[in-house]
DNA sequence: TTAAACTTTCAAAAATAATTGAAACTTATT
DNA sequence: AATAAGTTTCAATTATTTTTGAAAGTTTAA
């Protein structure tokens, strides 16, 4: 496989995988360019690389930079902007794990908590719906904390440690 | 707040969810639906509930089943199916993430071991990219790896200290 | 201040995904 | 073997999401 072949598939796979994910394709196509390349991008190249608009390489620019992984340079002496991805893989988990624990799993807890907490008649119905309601949201506390720990901890001793233990 | 609203807020909660993490919306709810119901619940009485077509409630339990999350069930002398839900919680968290590791990120290894190892000529540009999807590859791996051995060991003693160490 | 270079916005169009419903299929009962 | 009870399938429809492209907006430079 040549170079060009490659860098395709790649940016094709991940793009997929997006989708599975909940982001949308192009985003995630975009996010996998910017990765892969070893120097800034101009939102001209990305467009003629994905062969897409300018208004949807714009927007979903904006929205890679919302997230915090895709970042806005300037080239001395060119008038327009380029555009680099996080490539340090740890950090891109950590700012990941961050914005879905903010947008979704915050919101989400905050429902369950609601949901769980009402005032359940002696009904084995009503029993069961805040027993199950009640666990789901230590279970999902506990993930999110979990996740926010190892992210925190990923590359110091403790962790270390616990990848070694994992083995 | 009532059951009936609260119960409605969470089925309605979890099918958002869902679309945010490339579930359909009807599946996550059919889903919900049943964990926090005490007793199996026909296809007749999901169709009711949640006020879709026959069709559509056939297919997404279909595909609950193949997540292996939700069980058909046959009452005595009736001759309809009864479903249910996986309702421990660390053995739903188990099946998930071992299917979503069979669907997405074995796939997506076997790819990224494809691109990374393309004999890169000695420009900056294929080296970057060779030693970015090497990363890649070695990260998505190692995360693979810990989320098997996080689940295999959930309720051990192991996965307890882990859990203590982590506070 | 004007013009050029570039970016953002957003309503309309296109593409994609989910849903319906009725026919085909299965299984159990008489 | 015929009928009834129930389930699955899938082509057509409907709903949702994404994309386009051109107008409006910004910024820089002469």
């Amino acid at each position: 496989m040549e170079f060009k072949e490659a860098k395709n598939k790649f940016v094709q796979t991940w793009g997929a995988l997006g989708s599975q994910w909940g982001i949308n394709k192009t985003m995630a196509q975009i996010h996998a360019l910017l990765m892969v390349s070893n120097e800034p991008i101009s939102m001209e190249d990305i467009m003629e690389e994905l062969q897409i608009s300018r208004g949807n390489a714009s927007m979903n620019l904006r929205g890679l930079m919302d997230w915090g992984i895709v970042y806005k340079e300037f080239k001395a002496g060119e008038r327009k902007e380029f555009f680099t991805a996080e490539k340090d893989l740890d950090e891109l988990a950590v700012k990941i794990s961050r914005e879905r624990s903010k947008r979704e799993i915050k919101p989400t807890l905050k429902i369950l908590k609601e949901v769980s907490t009402i005032e359940a008649n002696n009904s084995a119905e009503e029993k069961h719906f805040v027993d199950q309601t009640s666990k789901l949201y230590d279970f999902v506390l506990k993930a999110d904390n979990m996740l926010d720990k190892m992210t925190e901890f990923n590359d110091n001793w403790l962790g270390k440690l616990f990848m070694k233990m994992m083995k």
